[in-house]
DNA sequence: ATAATATATCAGTGAGTAGTGATATGGACC
DNA sequence: GGTCCATATCACTACTCACTGATATATTAT
């Protein structure tokens, strides 16, 4: 009985990190933009064509993405280009990806939040 | 010119699904069950105790964390113990720790997000 | 059967955030 | 220096979701 609380121990504020980490991923228009970036850096017009976001949106979340540390931009002349800061990065993308193989038909099935 | 839009391939419904699947990640209460569950598997009233989240937040979310396939459960007498459905989630929340060793600070530093 | 405990469901409230449009900044080329 | 284009910032609206409290269901034990 007295072990039950033995499992409380892993700090709660790294949960609460941890949280806000999967919150930016756990976005469509951050998902499209860091699976543009997967391919090849890019600037910013190429990423609003590509995504078929607006510019204010993909801005917005470039400076989200970047004070997350989960992307770098380099100036090359008159543009601004992004790129994914680590491997790590695609890596945890693939592993969603792998994850989602599994549990693709549940998340569907999971009405919890909006289906688009 | 012709090859931005070349980016673009990646199915729009594979990023939808990937960010509902993030969506489930990016809770503070889910992931302090998931953290829970991540040394044994805990029934309800057990999960109540350590994450000392209210037991109608903690079925919610069991509940959610089932439709996605996140966790199984089964009746053990006349407890439900809920477990954590395949490793391949815990090698995810492995790789998000990894990553949060490189990126904490930058995470910490966004305010695009609620900090608490 | 009845009581007690474990778990699930429901409705309402409040807060946080994504998207949009307009606008501001800033570097590059003429 | 001035103009143009790329990018960033701001204010506002509407929507979504997490939390809470009360209540319902189910299973075991007496």
């Amino acid at each position: 009985m007295d072990q039950i609380v033995a499992c409380c121990n892993s700090g709660t504020t790294a949960i609460e990190r941890r949280a806000k980490l999967f919150r930016g991923f756990a976005d469509p228009s951050r998902l499209a933009i860091l699976d543009a970036l997967r391919e090849a850096p890019l600037a910013v017009h190429e990423i609003v064509t590509c995504t078929k976001l607006l510019q204010p949106n993909v801005s917005n979340h470039l400076r989200c993405l970047l004070d997350c540390g989960l992307v770098a931009s380099d100036r090359d002349g008159r543009f601004i280009r992004y790129r994914i800061s680590s491997p790590r990065i695609t890596a945890l993308l693939n592993d969603v990806d792998v994850l989602l193989d599994v549990v693709a038909e549940g998340v569907d099935a999971c009405d919890n939040y909006r289906g688009t």
